[in-house]
RNA sequence: GGGCCGUUAGCUCAGCUGGUAGAGCAGGGGACUUUUAAUCCCAAGGUCGCAGGUUCGAUCCCUGCACGGCCCA
């Protein structure tokens, strides 16, 4: 075993060796639990406020990963990490049985103690090792002890590496759940209802975005990955259910950015007997626990700012969006200040240019934007006092889109038009259109309640929240490139 | 999609206008029974991302490709 670059190889031999001959000793290798251990913060809590140098004079056991070691003859301290935290135990020939095979033990290597809680002169709470077991060997050399494993695209690619090296890693993991949890919470104590819709859709809709394609076998047709909840979970609304939430996977066949994951989470709720102005109310609410459970520093104590969006963009880049309809008033603008307009191909889409630009990238703490141009806005419902104008806002934070929401457009007959108006554009070139969906029309001919819909994009909520640059920081597994086979075999 | 940058030991990083590479940690051997980035001694570890090109000679210069990062769209 000489072949050159195989430093790992060797290490991995070696360790599979001393499994060869534990298991020749008679040791189960892979032992099936680990019965009565306790999470290290409990133990923390419990005896955190021993003196220094003395015995609690009760024995426990903790389980976790080995992830340091300093030795000293005939005698050992080594950390031990499991989810809740990190605790130093202390081997010595005296007290521990199979002292020697203990001093086998690797980096990386999982197992279960029993022992004395102690506090060590220096004050450092510890295990003392009184019986130990081996509960699962790590066959591969763990990073280096002091940075960790930073390089970003082995982080993404191998997350276990990264969960097991960097604390702050398995911090932000858990932040996202809890975040999660906390906005179910709020919207169950609400009256909300949990429900799951069509991953695979006949047809899709609800968002302005290309879809992923896939093909059933036995039905014998193609199905679209859906790109949004809405138009299934405003059925549910139309058969009663009122309050409805759908927190999951939808999926965008478009780039990838520090924003854009092809599939991402998406929290979607629905409200009837509710307009825009509620779903402000509850985002809010939602958000803000959000932020709570995920320990966020920001500010996001309702109530949050409201501004409309002609408001937002005059004041912000000195020229009145919606002063008419004329594209080339707003595109030649936008030019002069050095923005490329190439995309901008109509004027709502110029319109949008413009709010992202100087608007969505300079808010720092929480801000609602509201009434936006219909031609934005395919399943708004239009405001009573102005035709042009839909009842919808967003919710920007973080220079980011955390929320888009709308009184959701319940007459069928407009409705139909609406399509009408997306199908023109596709015929036009437009590649994000939503198609007609005549069983959607269908619903809307039964009667929706006047409603309120809110969609929230948990990724970016979260890159917020913990105050990440790169949407892949917040998801565990993110997408990218596969790499060629032969990556070592590694 | 465009521009810039990166890819060297398992990990974190050095490597001078081109002469086939160094350190720390991890791993191996040894000393050490309250250390905590423990310490000390010894030895070992490389297809310098991949493929071409220039050159007497390429980790280094050039081209292409792969993957990633940042910025722009």
């Amino acid at each position: 075993m000489s072949e050159p670059g195989d430093t790992e190889q060797q290490i991995r031999q070696d360790r599979l060796a001393k499994l060869a001959a534990a298991r020749s000793r008679g040791v189960d290798l892979y032992p099936t639990g680990f019965p009565h251990r306790v999470p290290v913060a409990v133990l923390r809590e419990r005896f955190g406020g021993l003196e220094p140098g003395t015995d609690s004079g009760q024995r426990l056991r903790v389980a976790g990963r080995v992830m340091a070691r300093r030795g000293h003859g005939k005698a050992q301290f080594l950390d031990l990490v499991d989810a809740s935290g990190r605790i130093q135990l202390h081997a010595t020939a005296d007290a521990t049985p199979g002292y020697e095979e203990f001093g086998d033990l690797d980096l990386g290597d999982l197992i279960g103690v029993e022992g004395e809680v102690f506090q060590s002169r220096r004050g450092e709470l510890s295990v003392r090792v009184e019986s130990w077991q081996l509960l699962a060997k790590c066959l591969r050399p763990l990073p280096e002890k002091w940075h960790g494993l930073t390089d970003v695209e082995q982080r993404y690619r191998h997350r276990y590496v990264d969960l097991i090296t960097n604390e702050q890693s398995r911090v932000d993991a858990i932040a996202r759940s809890r975040a999660i949890t906390a906005m179910r919470a709020a919207l169950d104590e609400e009256g909300f209802v949990e429900v799951e819709t069509p991953v695979l859709q006949p047809l899709y809709g609800g968002g302005a975005a290309k879809p992923f394609t896939t093909h059933s076998n036995e039905l014998e047709r193609d199905l679209y990955l859906r790109i949004a909840d809405e138009l299934y979970l405003k059925r549910l609304i139309v058969g009663g259910l009122d309050r409805v939430y759908e927190l999951s996977k939808d999926f965008r066949n478009e780039s990838i950015s520090f924003k854009h994951s092809p599939e991402f989470t998406m929290l979607e709720w629905y409200q009837a007997y509710a307009d825009y102005r509620d779903g402000m109310e509850l985002v809010e609410k939602v958000v803000s626990r959000a932020g709570a459970a995920a320990g966020s520093t920001l500010d996001l104590t309702p109530p949050w700012p409201r501004r409309s969006l002609r408001e937002a963009i005059t004041e912000a880049a000195g020229i009145d969006p919606l002063a008419d309809r004329d594209r080339e008033r707003l595109v030649s603008f936008m030019q002069e200040q050095g923005m490329d307009t190439s995309g901008d191909h109509t004027w709502a889409q110029a319109v949008d240019h413009l709010l992202s630009h100087f608007v969505e990238s300079r808010v720092t703490t929480p801000l609602f934007i509201t009434d936006y141009p219909v031609e934005l806005s395919p399943f708004s419902k239009r405001s009573p006092d102005d035709d042009a104008i839909v009842e919808r806002f967003e919710a920007f934070c973080g220079g980011m889109e955390i929320a888009n929401a709308y009184s959701e457009l319940n007459d069928p007959l407009e409705q139909r038009e609406r399509f009408e108006q997306q199908r023109r554009a596709a015929a036009a070139g437009d590649e994000e259109t939503t198609p007609m969906d005549e069983d959607f029309l269908l619903a809307l001919e039964y009667g929706m309640p006047p409603t309120c819909g809110v969609g929230i994009g948990i990724d970016r909520l979260m890159m917020v929240l913990l105050d990440k640059r790169n949407i892949r920081e917040v998801i565990l597994f993110p997408a990218l490139r596969v790499l060629e086979p032969d990556d070592g075999g590694a």
